[in-house]
DNA sequence: TTTCGATATGTCAACAAAAACATAACGATT
DNA sequence: AATCGTTATGTTTTTGTTGACATATCGAAA
């Protein structure tokens, strides 16, 4: 139980009535990545997983909720882009602001209680 | 988005240098388990989860931590039984203190953004 | 009206984690 | 020394999640 070996590692995430999740770190680097690189399959790319997954669990997330995260222009003479909603920039503020918060707040406990001085 | 049907969860768990997991949720639960059965068969089978299983998570924690989390007693009428060594019920209590006032703060921080009046 | 890259969606393969199966060894009690 | 339920451990199946493959559609611009 070495101090400079042992870390303290957390998870949080959202889920509906059915324990499915509704928003996690996933969403949240996902939806970023889109934010930036303007198209799910540019941030796909980027974060290299493949476009059919990146796509399935936005899909999932949108059903569950009910929103749509993202605008989505289909063809093109640049095949298309995607830019997010209001309420996916919501989700994505506010889960960062969550996230950050409870991580902060694990560390400090996790060396309350492991290494008091 | 609604208060009675969205809900925060959240994992804490402990990792080694190699990020591989020294003590969890599901350590925790294996060794109060032990301890009450009195054996680690007893304690499989409540969890419905299989000896071989269980007995597989114990030692990568006992080889990963370096310390062993039960005393044996192999043989005997009965068959033998396991109960916790002193590191064992230190994780333990340790651990579970951790999880609670973690799960606790993320409640407060989760209501306070979601949520607030 | 042809092109091009992105969205949309089904299906299938691959890999990892957990469970199931199978034995061997152990030792206090009878 | 025979028994019994437990510990110990290797091997194989199952399962579940992730990624790979395949294909159709879309529509602004050339």
């Amino acid at each position: 139980m070495d101090k400079d070996t042992i870390t303290l590692r957390t998870k949080t995430w959202i889920v509906d009535e059915n324990k499915d999740t509704l928003f996690g770190a996933g969403q949240l680097k996902i939806l970023e990545t889109i934010e930036r690189t303007g198209s799910i399959s540019a941030a796909a790319k980027e974060m290299k997983m493949g476009y059919r997954s990146m796509w399935g669990r936005i899909r999932k997330v949108e059903q569950r909720t009910g929103k749509s995260l993202l605008i989505r222009h289909k063809g093109g003479s640049d095949g298309g882009r995607s830019e997010l909603t209001e309420d996916a920039k919501l989700m994505v503020s506010r889960f960062k602001a969550l996230q950050q918060r409870i991580d902060d707040a694990a560390q400090d406990i996790f060396h309350a209680i492991y290494f008091p001085e």
